[in-house]
DNA sequence: GTGAAAGCGCTAACAC
DNA sequence: GTGTTAGCGCTTTCAC
């Protein structure tokens, strides 16, 4: 493991001169030379870890998201990485389970690893922020809200749940169902009540099931309405997964769309059905990653502006009348 | 950011009391509550740049990976991260978009954060592992091989491409194409010869794709498919994204199984199709997270074995006979 | 433009 | 058991 010195002994300059060098700081052009020469002779690599403890910041973003596995979620980190990396930081990817104690656990990570910031979508509404903020570490919600007054990234969650219950209302659907996700996390939440605006029911109503934002949840919140006295003729599932989960019970029960009519809050991953028999309300999860990228990065250049939240725009794309979905 | 020499002055005891206690050391139990309840009190986080610094190695392991986006891979990181997670490792996760170029620079932070170790799925195989290997960096290989005497864990993919074949043969179709992914992806090029095996052609025939191990490049390539002058009358897809463009592509031209023979190569995330109608080769991506994790957390224990190569099992699922994939 | 030297926060000898 | 102290490799004043 070569160091400065090395390479500033085998160049014949000083250590700092060498530090200059890779730091762009002013260095007379033979110099310069014999430092990169030298670095390339012992195949030196700066270490960040001594820079980093040095400066007290390092070029390394959190972030920090509930399901790896969620393609939402997948996108949104390639906004985040392709935003960040054009600015020179590197994105590491922390994974909580929806589960606040391992969140916690990154959070704390990030501290003392001194990173230069933390892009946070909350496994739940109350997530510490607390020893972050204290420090002075830039820090961005995306796609869920905290208690803290610190920037954000959403959509309108509200507006989603509306304009999908609606499309389904003006294809002729009279019993809406609804498959959100748990309780206390703001996106499920929110998509509730855009849901019962429409329906004029209230947030407990039996036509609306809680489940746990994953495919397994929705085929089981699927199934149950579909044991119901009286089905409901249509459902809004509060994201894609779910939406996934309700679209395998219902083709194993043979009642597919239009007949049945589904909207999903997100976009449907590697469907293989047509898209268009379904509602969609698409959500802009790239550009929320590049949004949030972007205002963190200004944040850590040191931009101290108040809190600012940013609301991207949802596309409701209803289904085409007629189309089948296979 | 309260320090340990703030923490020791609180508590009455020196700097390196205040590290033993943070670090499991015998300290007499007055001294450690006392130490405790100081770093309670100023909010103390350990600095893990200092420690790092000065241990040579971080509890840090890098997982790097072709496509974020791709189920396969996610799966594999839950994997690499629960294991990880277990042994007191947290897992960063870097995104190579199958770019060497990415690659290589995320294998340089690796070094000079002073990681554990890597776990790497190559972006090629000419992956450049000097650095790490000459900094004694332990490394592990998952999917795919490299060109150095590295810990590695693989399926057969020869096996899986000539078990798929296979499968879709034995249910009466003749005319079996190939979607593979691109050249010099060790996974492709193995796959593509578990195909010619079966089908007794070389690996140049008119029935074999090429394409990016991505949805769109499934879709590109069935469609060519589809359109030659005699087509296949099955296909074998490379891998699950290809296999999804490619079921969008049939069920768009109302060729669905069990007419039309498809069999995947890995799992078909998130699909709404009755899986039993699709041949599918199954492929551990879990397991084979665990695998390389704990290959690599041994390594990093001072484990100085040769380097191993641990094949896991793939599982083939055929077709059931007569079952419509909707 | 360049070098000397201090110090970021921690750990690990080493002494007691 | 506990304290003292010397670095880990780098950046950054401060002189020159």
């Amino acid at each position: 493991m070569a160091t400065i010195y090395e390479v500033a002994a085998l160049a014949g300059v000083s250590p700092a001169t060498v530090s200059r060098v890779f730091n762009g700081a002013r260095v007379s052009e033979g110099k310069a030379r014999a430092v990169r020469d030298a670095a390339e002779q012992l195949r030196f690599v700066p270490n960040r870890t001594a820079r980093t403890l040095r400066r007290q910041n390092s070029e390394v973003i959190a972030l920090v998201i509930p399901d790896i596995e969620n393609p939402f979620f997948t996108s949104l980190a390639r906004g985040v990485e392709d935003r960040a990396q054009a600015a020179g930081y590197s994105v590491v990817l922390c994974n909580t389970d929806e589960d606040p104690a391992k969140e916690s656990t990154y959070l704390d990570i990030a501290i003392s690893e001194n990173m230069a910031g933390v892009v946070l979508a909350p496994a739940s509404d109350h997530s510490d922020l607390h020893r972050l903020i204290e420090r002075n570490r830039p820090i961005v919600a995306i796609d869920r809200g905290t208690s803290f007054e610190i920037d954000g990234v959403m959509t309108d969650n509200r507006a989603a749940g509306h304009s999908a219950t609606s499309a389904l209302a003006a294809a002729g659907h009279r019993r809406i169902a609804l498959i959100t996700g748990p309780e206390g996390i703001e996106t499920a939440d929110e998509r509730l009540r855009g849901w019962a605006q429409v329906v004029g029911a209230d947030t407990a109503h039996d036509y609306v099931r809680r489940a746990n934002y994953r495919v397994d949840g929705g085929r089981a919140a699927m199934t149950s309405l579909l044991e119901m006295p009286e089905p409901p003729d249509a459902v809004v599932a509060g994201n894609n997964l779910m939406g996934v989960g309700a679209l395998q019970v219902l083709t194993g029960a043979g009642r597919m769309p239009p007949e049945f009519g589904v909207a999903v809050i997100g976009d449907l991953p590697f469907t293989t059905l047509r898209p268009t028999a379904i509602t969609r309300v698409q959500l802009p999860a790239r550009q929320m990653g590049v949004t949030a990228a972007t205002m963190l990065i200004e944040r850590i250049g040191g931009d101290t502006q108040p809190a600012r939240t940013v609301v991207l725009r949802n596309t409701l794309v209803p289904a085409t009348p007629g189309v089948r979905a296979l």
